[in-house]
DNA sequence: ATAAATTGAATTGCAAACAATTTAAATAAA
DNA sequence: TTTATTTAAATTGTTTGCAATTCAATTTAT
């Protein structure tokens, strides 16, 4: 019979409100939520992707990530271009503000690699690898 | 630099939405959301819980419960009863329909199930050693 | 060239998640 | 006892997440 503690998923499901409850804080003092800053991490990497491309990388479709990035242009932290050969795209640009918060945006996960730092440096690399196994693999099809 | 392949956090977050994707075809199919089947697993397990006590064991609180709940007695799975000698508590109990709902819910797992039952056993169970061990130790404060 | 299909974002609508506040009830303290 | 504190849910407001649809621009096929 199903039952929660041998269900396969929920360990994630908590697992991953933990951790953006343990990145708030130090979101806060900056002004972003976690998929904002999510975002901006992508951005970081390479300014100038389109919708499509950051999407791509968080795995988040248009529907989320429209009024998200309509957010943070509202903050001041990108511009969202519409692309000129291409009407349809829409490229996302960081502004001098929002090039600005990386270097704020350093301790962010701190806490949680405080957390790993204490743990045995075997067990991190276990669970490294098996969480990249399982994201490479894994399909909900 | 902070940086979206070393954040700690971002396998968790895709990971907890790809189980999500993967329960939502067989859940669709009994008229429930995921946080639903986590409600009512904690049920099925034990049925006439306080709000707070389902709370407690998925780490939800009443804002999110409270209305979550709400949909599920609109549905009839479940009823609302304010307790008598403690006008504060709700008491949640399962209806007949969401009793007999467990045996339909038997599938929503399935596809997970079947992705780690072609990993080697060793890696399950390290994923599941690992993972107990994160939700025991990590606290967001 | 024109119609059909595809692509990239945006929109709509619903259900979480969660902080912050409120309400009501029960308990403790004065 | 009356006041203050604590507790359990509910409410309010904002942001996600995502399915489904729409809209416009570009490509492909006829």
């Amino acid at each position: 019979m199903a039952n929660l503690s041998d269900d396969p998923s929920f360990p994630f499901y908590v697992a991953s409100r933990l951790f953006s409850q343990a990145y708030r804080e130090p979101l806060d003092a900056i002004g972003l939520t976690y998929p904002q800053y999510l975002v901006m991490l992508v951005l970081w990497e390479k300014d100038g992707q389109m919708v499509s491309q950051i999407g791509q990388k968080l795995q988040l479709d248009s529907g989320t990530l429209t009024p998200l990035l309509k957010r943070l242009e509202a903050s001041n932290l990108i511009k969202r271009v519409r692309s000129e050969e291409d009407e349809r795209k829409v490229v996302i640009e960081l502004t001098y503000p929002g090039s600005s918060l990386q270097s704020k945006a350093a301790k962010v996960a701190e806490k949680a690699d405080e957390f790993f730092n204490n743990w045995e440096e075997k067990d991190v690399s276990q669970l490294k690898a098996i969480m990249k196994k399982l994201l490479a693999e894994f399909n909900p099809s």
